[in-house]
DNA sequence: AAATGCGTTTGATATAGGTCAAAAACCATG
DNA sequence: CATGGTTTTTGACCTATATCAAACGCATTT
């Protein structure tokens, strides 16, 4: 086993990170930042299309996105293919591995990208002594339950329409909290990728877009999204019966 | 807040429980196993149709079935339900509610039901004490993560069959796993309640069994089942393209 | 600049599952 | 044991989305 300073990877200081709002240091402060520092490192940049992990691999560490953006996937032996999840700077992903000690989802970078890899072990070690971190470390995994449920609910019982305005506002509220545009931004996913999210095929998909551009709910042009009318946007969302 | 030792509830110990392989205490012995003991204690019964909690309660602790039979649901405002999950003997459920400190979904006994109650601030002490229990109880908060991606799959990619046959083999397979037939069980549930977790309408529900037993596959009356052919249930999932 | 290839859009058609409706079976209650 | 309410089954019909197919746009390579 490697420590972080054995790593030959660019040692980082969550302390001095811009995400630190958004990643695994929110609440703690001065020596249990530094602790934390000390075992996170980053791992070597991602080009478009890498593997961070694939299914099956052993599980060692979490990883936080630093820059980029990562699609998560499940496959199943038929080729059948799901996306569970994109996740954007400052989330926490491979928490699904820590059940079974082996990845259950492929992780795959969607553009270059830039990761902090935290050894599980040294993680739960230091959430023994930092009753902070070890709270955090339990919402974040309660989060992921939450958010699944969510989409639980929107694949169990949303028409095409409101998947689609769901998942909008949802990359939307996410650029927001990142300082990002909320009604101007650049899909990182093929229409196919969005499809395997929400449950429908990718013409579905460019057609619904399509047809919210037709009621000016919003511009698409490849996939680049304008959002024009964000409350109505909004009110698709569970609005129709 | 009240100690296990203040609540007027039965205490019991999970040293003696007869779920022990099942539930948390896994892996713990002797005083360690004592000490979660102390902490966890037996609420009132739950009639069929009790709430356990409800979305929106405060957290304080996880709950951990002994008896019965559990449904979690998540309800949108426009009167949506979904169904999120079915929980038996020796499962937990409350993990969501860690996030944000409120329940987010609710937790309904589907028949006369007992369960445990681990408060959870006490746990959290435990578990920085007890890497084993620290380490099992993220095992189980990931457990959780990886079935919700498998209903994910199932809701964003299976046809209606398939869904049904998935649903019927995993009941048989926790039925087992607890000791009762893999073959031959009762559904606590209504079809509207499958149909809702399955992201079926409850006539689809119907039809499908129906079909299931035209074809030999399966007996069923109201919520008897009888499984005939468990290998050929089991190509169904996945198999068809 | 031509060629190749993936991703997207759009149209025509097919179908799985939804909707509506009615009857039957079951269950709880007085 | 009659009654009223819920759950389940089954049928007829409808619609949202899938499927199949073709054309187009954009990016990359030659």
């Amino acid at each position: 086993m490697q420590t972080a300073s054995d790593n030959p990877c660019l040692r980082i200081a969550c302390s001095s990170c811009n995400l630190r709002e958004l990643c695994l240091p929110v609440d703690l402060q001065g020596s249990a930042l530094h602790r934390l520092d000390a075992l996170t490192s980053i791992k070597r940049p991602f080009r478009r299309g890498e593997y961070l992990y694939r299914s099956g691999e052993p599980f060692r560490a979490l990883y936080a996105i630093r820059t980029g953006f990562f699609k998560t996937q499940v496959l199943h032996e038929n080729g059948r293919e799901q996306v569970t999840g994109f996740q954007m700077p400052g989330e926490i992903i491979g928490l699904d591995a820590i059940s079974s000690d082996a990845h259950s989802c492929d992780a795959v970078a969607l553009e270059d990208s830039e990761i902090c890899e935290i050894p599980f072990d040294q993680l739960e070690e230091l959430s023994r002594e930092l009753p902070t971190l070890q709270r955090y470390l339990h919402k974040i995994m309660s989060r992921e339950i939450v958010r699944d449920h969510g989409i639980m609910m929107l694949l169990g019982s949303m028409r095409a329409e409101e998947r689609l305005a769901a998942f909008l506002l949802n990359l939307s509220q996410r650029f927001s909290a990142r300082g990002y545009s909320p009604s101007s931004f650049h899909l990182r996913m093929t229409r196919q990728e969005i499809g395997s999210y929400l449950g429908l095929k990718l013409e579905t998909v460019s057609r619904t877009l399509s047809h919210f551009q037709d009621h000016g709910l919003l511009n698409v042009r490849l996939r680049e999204v304008e959002i024009m009318d964000m409350l109505r946007l909004r009110s698709f969302v569970g609005t129709t019966a």
